[in-house]
RNA sequence: CGGGGUGUGGCGCAGUCUGGUAGCGCGCCUGCUUUGGGAGCAGGAUGUCGCAGGUUCAAAUCCUGUCACCCCGACCA
């Protein structure tokens, strides 16, 4: 906390630069740090937490549509990206290798892995054999490296963390309704988590993942008008099935080759999110997804502090008890500092209480999303403060579809008319 | 990889043209007064001026080289 203050003042409005205010933000809101090596960020707590929320929300619905996690090893054989031909291509510019290990240069250099589906193809291929193995519906949380030309902080990282799903079917019919199915896991998960609306879509040939038949996305609308791509499903076809030979008999006692699915979501949610939500005054967090949810101030001169403490410190138990994400800031700054810090930081409730809240026996409640005060009694705080979460959630979703239906020029029938961001 | 820009206390900058031994704001530390929307006063600490060479009595400043980062494009979640 010790550099912060100076942090405070000063993001770049929004409508001037709004690429300068989102790194303004994201840095004044203590959600990374840049680090040594080029391209990779450091993800600090605040930031961290939004990620595990975000984990746990999806983790939560795959298991519901029937996944199981899995992990897969880090490094992966040159050899296996020569399997799927389109796959390589579209891969090798952006893979960092490992070419030495054990003081010793390797027989085959190993790739840091930019996306699972070969190391998975290769294990699938020994792992299926008969058509009672399908379907295999894996997911793997893991960190995977593509060295871009040119970074920015959560959308687009050297190295960055997410989820991949990756299913073997036995019908073209079951691997594409799994496509559909988590596209819109992914949908109902922005949208319900995140209040992130979003375009569902077909990506162009040349948008299309390296070595996918299909590719889906799902697409959310930025503060500057622009889209930005928040998770894609695709359908593989048989195309891994064959490089791979990832193979089973049929009740037919045919030998088929699978059809295999992927689909994936990434710290870049934490990115859009931002970039969906913030204003001039900084971030903007859903209460669904925030790290902290209630901010309690106690304002008032410090003599009187002890009359207003008698208050506030039971208040903070209750809302505690109640499961509400509430931190109390009994810090030395004065309340003006501090209300537009926390705003800044996009906490969506800060509750303030003085002395004279004290006497007549209330509190003042203000949203970060209409910046509205409510005065509150006492005794209404806990239920208040739960209701708000929900409106609060519910606003937020419903001024990003005003924004986005005030900012649209294009039919969406496919993405191709949604300018992308960097 | 092309085009542009910037490197000076923790952060943001001035100083570079015209060489004279480093300054401002914020933050930080101490004390007192303050505290309902970014407090005030007083005192204090913090710099191999990106790096390496060169020119010079003298280099943040001039010359050569080099590295890093940022912005705009092309590649991409």
């Amino acid at each position: 906390m010790a550099n912060e203050k100076n942090q405070v003042k000063e993001i770049p409005a929004q409508a001037e630069n709004f690429s300068e205010w989102y790194l303004s933000v994201v840095q004044k809101a203590d959600l990374m740090d840049y680090s040594p090596v080029r391209g990779c960020i450091v993800f600090k707590p605040d930031g961290y937490e939004i990620w595990e929320r975000i984990q746990a929300g999806l983790d939560k619905r795959f298991k519901e549509t029937g996944h199981r996690n899995a992990y897969f090893p880090m490094l992966i054989p040159e050899s296996f990206f020569q399997k799927e031909k389109e796959h390589i291509e579209g891969f090798n510019p952006e893979l960092p290798w490992v070419t030495e290990a054990g003081g010793e240069k390797l027989e085959e250099r190993l790739a840091i892995r930019p996306t699972s589906e070969t190391i998975i193809g290769h294990m699938y291929s020994q792992w299926i054999q008969s058509y009672r193995d399908l379907p295999v519906l894996i997911n793997q949380w893991a960190n995977v490296f593509r060295w871009e030309k040119r970074t920015f902080p959560f959308l687009r990282t050297s190295e960055f963390l997410w989820q991949e799903g990756h299913t073997a079917h036995a019908t073209e019919e079951e691997a594409r309704e799994e496509t559909e199915r988590m596209l819109n896991v992914y949908t109902e998960f922005v949208e319900t988590e995140l209040a992130m609306p979003v375009w569902q879509g077909q990506k162009t040939p040349s948008e299309r993942f390296a070595g996918a038949v299909d590719t889906y996305s799902i697409e959310a609308m930025m503060r500057d008008g622009k889209a930005v791509q928040a998770g894609t499903s695709h359908y593989l076809g048989q195309k891994f099935a064959m490089g791979f030979e990832i193979k089973f008999l049929d009740r037919d006692n045919q030998l088929k080759y699978v059809h295999t699915t992927s689909w994936g979501s990434s710290t870049r949610l934490i990115g859009s999110m931002i970039m969906v939500h913030g204003d001039d005054r900084g971030l903007r967090l859903p209460p669904r997804i925030a790290p902290v949810q209630v901010v309690m101030i106690p304002v008032g001169p410090p003599k009187l502090r002890d009359k207003v403490m008698a208050k506030f410190d039971p208040l903070y138990e209750a809302l505690k008890a109640a499961g509400v994400r509430v931190k109390a800031d009994l810090r030395e700054e004065t309340p003006g500092w501090k209300f537009n810090e926390w705003e800044m930081r996009g906490v969506p409730v800060r509750l303030e209480i003085g002395p004279r809240d004290v006497e007549s026996n209330q509190c003042i409640l203000a949203r970060r999303d209409t910046g509205e005060k409510l005065t509150v009694s006492l005794d209404d705080v806990v239920s208040t403060v739960e209701a708000l979460m929900v409106e609060i959630q519910a606003n937020m979703l419903q001024q990003a579809i005003a924004f986005r239906e005030a900012n649209s020029h294009t039919e969406i029938e496919t993405l191709a008319g949604l300018q992308a961001h960097i």
